[in-house]
Formats: structure tokens, sequence, C-alpha cells
DNA sequence: CGGGACATTGAAACGTCTCAAACGATGTGG
DNA sequence: CCACATCGTTTGAGACGTTTCAATGTCCCG
């Protein structure tokens, strides 16, 4: 029952990439563009290949919960199957599939073996959202942002030190459940350690992986 | 591709149900009752149609955090198929049954129809962490406490304004990532403005459904 | 009846939030 | 080419609310 896994990535057989790809069409991400809007009629699935897409919701007061990045690889708008409950947005340019709810379906009921890789798959989103969890729990501003970069290392890992945050600050404040200002001062605090350094906004270069991990762990 | 939902509740047919009757196990839940351990090999899945159940994680320090509730009908082990990473254990008496997961993946690989159907739960679960998320977002305590027991409401309705909270206040702030103080507090603070009274510690009286209504939805 | 776990309440400390102001990059029009 | 407007970010100071620590109270089961 084990599926070919790779650090909970879902990996598809040729067969199937080629089988999705027929039904799909293929979308070139912008920055800002919406994909959907909560509330809209969920008539489509999408399948990130390159950049990044936030998955968030409005709230009353004008508030946002972003409730995940998503990266390649990653599926999304299958949370929600009569319509949707969160909007999604591209955060960077980048390629997306785009695979309508209703073809999909169909082949999904065909290849039983297709469709136990999206199991995986919402199954593996669950988990990370689970983690998130654990995330939020923690009370310190630094703690929380140190687990996200920690996060985003093991996501998009680089090999080296490096990591991207291709998302803006305040996206970051919205998915850790902080203030903006809070963000920027956790970050001002990690970098005042000498734990991570920051090059522009969008880059974190983790010093001293160590020490970092420490505090990643101290929970 | 709409499934038989029921308020998110997806519903198996007779012959779906007994077809997980066939390979499955009855356990009879005690209060306390440990189903499995983070770490362990990951071999059953569960599901429960009586009583109540937490999924949790434990965490270096000894605090723990409560990723979901389990009530009838729900589904859990699913999260995390090579080894578990939360563990559960039964909040009250009850009843489940256990799906080898070996038996269980041969009948989902057969009964696409089925398989769908577990696919709409673990969405549907998906979904819930993410109201979660919505409501960990909230700074204020009596705010979180309000949207938890107009959630365990709608969970669990019992027609009237009664809501049952079978589980610990400690259990509940793990959920809500307060400490159990606070937990106490706004308990008292919404009691205080008439919102809800409490009878024993096991049961929430919503007194002014609208003005609880109101709270919860002031985000 | 007593023990132990759970729950409640009080008082002080800490850290984030909010409000406000300055800063930096980016892009447009004069 | 520069002034200027705009957006996102950074930093500062005070207020608020939760956490923590500690003591007391309550329920349940042996």
């Amino acid at each position: 029952m084990r599926p070919d896994e790779d650090g909970g990535h879902v990996r598809l057989n040729a067969r199937q990439r080629e089988q999705l790809m027929r039904i799909g069409t293929r979308l070139r991400l912008q920055p800002r563009m919406r994909l959907y809007e909560e509330g809209d009629e969920a008539n489509a699935v999408y399948a990130i290949t390159e950049g990044a897409v936030k998955s968030y919701r409005e709230l009353p007061s004008g508030k946002r919960v972003v409730c995940a990045f998503l990266f390649e690889r990653d599926l999304f708008g299958l949370a929600e199957l009569g319509q949707y409950v969160n909007s999604a947005q591209a955060v960077t340019a980048g390629i997306a599939y785009r695979l309508p709810l209703e073809e999909l379906a169909r082949i999904l009921k065909q290849d039983s073996e297709l469709q136990f890789q999206f199991l995986m798959k919402v199954t593996h989103e669950l988990r990370e959202s689970h983690r998130r969890a654990v995330m939020i729990n923690r009370k310190d501003a630094p703690g929380r942002l140190a687990m996200f970069i920690a996060m985003m290392h093991q996501r998009l890992s680089t090999g080296d030190h490096r990591v991207p945050l291709p998302m803006s600050r305040s996206d970051i404040a919205a998915f850790l459940g902080l203030s903006l200002e809070s963000v920027c001062r956790a970050a001002a605090d990690l970098e005042r350690r000498n734990l991570v350094k920051f090059e522009g906004r969008h880059v974190a270069i983790i010093t001293d992986p160590a020490r970092l991990a420490r505090l990643v762990a101290t929970l």
C-alpha cells in the first residue's frame, strides 16, 4: 500500500501524467492572478508545475488567513467539491494545469491507481495542515518564523542553505497568524542572533543550521 | 461529481457499509484508550460509529497539540500512510471499527466508487482543518471558544441548544492553542455575558443564539 | 471517606497587537 | 532626469490580553 513517494510528494508515472495532460489546459500564472474565488462554483482542480500560489480565506473584517502555499507538484482546488471555500491567487509567475472536474472524475473512476495517487496527495496535504497547527501553537514569533523557514527549506530544497521566500511578509503573517510587524521583528531577531541572514526580502540564508534546528525543535 | 453528502458527512450505501464491516473488527472504546501512537507502523484505518476520539501530537516539551476531534461517521488514521504521525486516544466510551490497511487497499482498488467516498472524506477533513486555522487566527480567547462551541454544535447537532463537550478543558485548550486557564476564563466570560450557560463541564447551553452567532462571525 | 485528576480564580510578567511614523523600492509623468 | 506617488517594509512606543505561577475548589472513582 505504499505509493511512490518522495518526501510526501506523489510521483505519477508517464501514462498517468499524459492522461492528465490530455484533459488539462495549461495556464500561464502571473503574479496576483486569481484562479478562483471563494464561493465560485468548483469546476476544476489545479496542478502547479512551476511558481507559487496561495490559498486563502477572506474574513468579514477584511483580514485574510492563508491556508496554504502551493508549489510545484502540488494540487489544489480539491479541498472543496461543491463550491470553492477558499480563494487562490498566484504569488509569482509560473505554470499550472487546470483539470476540469467532470473529466477528471471520469478518469479517476476508470483508473483506480491514479485515484489512489490523488488520495495520497490530499492525505499529504492534511498532514501538512497538521504541521501548520503545531507551528501556530508556538507562542513566540521568532520560533514560528524559524519553523516557517525550515518548512520552506524542506519543501523547496535547493541543496544549499538558501531558502526562497517568494511570498510577501503580509502573506507570511497571514499564514502564521501574526501581524505583519511581528514577522518583521521576528526576522530582525533571527538575523540579530545570527541564525539566518536575509538577502533582499525573498531569500533567507541559513547561517547556523544547527542552532536554527535547535530553535525549531524547541517546542 | 457530487457525492451523497450531508453537511460534509459522506454517506455510504448499504453494500459499501457491508463490505467494510466484513474486513473490519469492532472495537469497544474505553475512555483514555490509545488506538495508536505516533511513530507506530500504520497498518489500519479507523472509523468511529459512536463516542469521541482525539488525534494529537506530543511535543518534545511535553505539550500537546490536538489536531482534531473525531466523532461518529469520522474516519481517522488515514492521514499518515507509512507511519502514524499523530497519536489517537479515545475521549469517551464508544465504538470504532478497525480496518486493516492491506485489505482496505484491495477493496478500494476494486470499488472505485467507495474509494471516491474516501477521497471525499479526507477532502472534508482538510476543509475542517482549514476552518480550524481560521479559528486559531482569532486573538481573543472568548471568540475562539465561541467558535469552538458553534463548531461542536454544528457537528453534534442535537436539535436544541444543548452542545455536548465530551473532551476536557485541557483538550480544548490544546486544540485552540490556548492555555487551560484561558479556556476557563473564556468560558466564564461567555457565561457572564449570557451567551451560553454551562451545565457541569461537558455541556454548554446556548442561551442567546443570535448574539453568539454575531460573536462567532466577528472575525 | 479520601485520593487524585481536573477545573477555577487571582496577581504579576511577558510579548504581541495596534497606532504612527520613517524608510525603501518601483513606476509614472512632468 | 528628477520629482512624486504608491506600495510594501521596517522600526518605535504604549496598551491590551494571554501566559505563567500559585493557591483553592470541585468532581469522580476506588
